[in-house]
DNA sequence: AATGAATGAGAATTCATTCAT
DNA sequence: TATGAATGAATTCTCATTCAT
């Protein structure tokens, strides 16, 4: 048969309707980031996807009929949780000290940092709407930018946003360390966190100081 | 036992012997450049390198015996620039202020930023041999903790080592502004440059004060 | 890998430079013939046309980059036959009698039979560019009309043109009667070359009554 | 050795006890004639028409076992009423003119012409029992002969038989001006509704001057 | 040495049909 | 009985790599 859909929206996931289904999804969505994380997107296979989730490779396509569609779909979770995350943590931020603030930044990070590569991979990916991916980013910096905002006294709002791009760069390089020698790890880690809290600070003092 | 090399090295096939064999393989890695970039490692296709080279596919294999060959040979050729333009820039050192330094690092992430991207699509793709990568790596590393070594007095190896870890780390960063709005571009680079010379700056600092 | 041709024009087959290849693509073409014949359009499979044709799949889409292709470049040789043939007719018309090129309409439909029933199954086919499907008809319908204003003195071009739709649905017809059971073809045979002299004949003294 | 019936023969699986199955029915089938008719036989998929006519998959299983017993039902529905039709008619032919009976039929087949269409991608689909397609065909052949033989006196059976054959092609015809540009079309039916006339009054003539 | 043809494993995706709830 | 999940063979198409001229 020839395809049906020759020019189609990157088509969304059919939701599950039974319980059943709702656990193949979650099954497959976690087979998926494992994949995802040790191939990349384009050396993953749907096949070995379906195969470690223990399911039919027509099932899978049941609930996310594309590849793009499966990893847009992790990328949604992945940007809720992070958004959520930070959500949170903006609420805490008044009480806290601007390196408490520069600290919890960072183990937040560490905290998804277990999907994170896998996102990172997907992020990066080329293919496919590049919507979604757009607004993930934004996402991610209006929080971190809101928490700055609330951790910095007077901080301008467009300086919160640079300071936030700058900062998710740097917390990206948190989460890489996780791929060096164990032996280096530590004190990388908190060459890392230094880092964070001396821009913050900076950040800070320059304000104070006019 | 004999050691482990059940695969040939993936090296250059065959040293062009004459003229025209050098100007084959440069337009092949230039091309190589290109469609990597343009594409990423896995959808970059040895049949399109080959079209936009103007070379047969048969050529093609002739001096790169592996897709992975080629990419190693880019990754090669790129890691000698940046080393070579590290080392000149480590002989400038003593002659320059902390200041002038972050900013020659920046301006020679700068520099490197036009191949940048296809390396870092190179770096990061997962497959063969990460023997080189390392390497490359290891290079770096080295590269930018003798300028470090050299720009901070009294810096002890091992911190310029961590240091140039995280250098590293920002100096990417640098090259990721690119990818933002043309309207943001100025200000981050600014927001970075001032971050690399903070961070060289508190280093010093501390060391100091000491 | 993602597809690098997302949205592509139909495609057209790249053209063999040696002679190996020339032979390959007149082998594809014809097991492609057969297997379209027999089985239709979508029933048909690439698979077994280069099975047919004892090519490797990889060499069938090398020549013919799209299922669709392949029947479009069979429609055009197709197309060119039937052109040329009706081409050769029109000259002699002029020496034949009303009854003679009836019959030689019928005979070259005959001839063309043996390609026609794969070329109907193609010409109906819905998917793809109608374009050349278009043109074909039109072409066919341009011929007819052609021969049959020099067989009949004075008729109108427009009227050529609509006698010529009615004539070549005939003519279908005749083909079909390859169909039905070998009892019957005789006389079905006769029957649908009197209808088309009946045609002629007929139209032609409508006009010369006037 | 018993009868050769390996599979069992695709037919309703349940017939509808309550008022409930039989809109069921009727919804797919409807959805079926228009899917069949959009795509062809080979190119629907069963799934959109149980999406079309609201029906879970599993439901529309229920009625038909098989896409081609769906199929088949539909010619079935549809070869009734061709065969209603061309009875009624048969009915009527004593009192009709020769010209009345060849407009008779062409308005008939005008009428039939909605479902034609579909009639015409399922007729010409190869795949399964072409046994009920011969008996439809076989069906209107009849009928049209039957039509034939009270309109047209002293016509032999046999020639009835084998006019009833050229006469059906012809209203294909018929039916396939609908594809063609509107502005067209009443000549084109006015061409096809002499021919029709045409041929039956010379048949009626050759017979008379014997 | 240069060129283009050949190869075939493997990838994404579809869909008729069967099952379990 | 009705529903939606499951299945997996089959299909189109790609591409790194090898061969033959």
């Amino acid at each position: 048969m020839t395809p049906s859909t020759p020019v189609a929206p990157p088509a969304r996931a059919t939701e599950p309707k039974r319980e059943r289904g709702r656990q193949r999804v979650a099954a497959i969505m976690d087979a998926a980031v494992t994949v995802f994380t040790e191939k990349g997107y384009d050396a993953a296979t749907m096949t070995e996807i379906a195969a470690r989730s223990a399911t039919a490779i027509g099932s899978l396509y049941r609930f996310f009929p594309t590849k793009e569609a499966l990893a847009e779909a992790l990328l949604l979770r992945y940007a809720q949780q992070a958004k959520n995350g930070l959500a949170e943590l903006e609420l805490q931020v008044p009480e806290m000290t601007l390196e408490a603030v520069a600290d919890a930044l960072v183990d937040f990070v560490l905290l998804l940092q277990s999907q994170r590569s896998f996102a990172t991979a997907l992020v990066d990916a080329r293919s496919g709407s590049d919507d979604h991916r757009k607004r993930f980013r934004e996402a991610m910096r209006s929080g971190v930018a809101g928490i700055l905002s609330r951790a910095i006294a007077h901080l301008k709002p467009a300086r919160a946003k640079v300071m936030a791009i700058v900062l998710i760069h740097m917390l990206k390089g948190v989460a890489g360390v996780a791929n060096e020698e164990p032996s280096a790890r530590a004190v990388l880690m908190a060459e890392f966190r230094d880092l964070v809290r001396l821009y913050l600070v900076s950040a800070s003092a320059r304000i104070d100081s006019k």
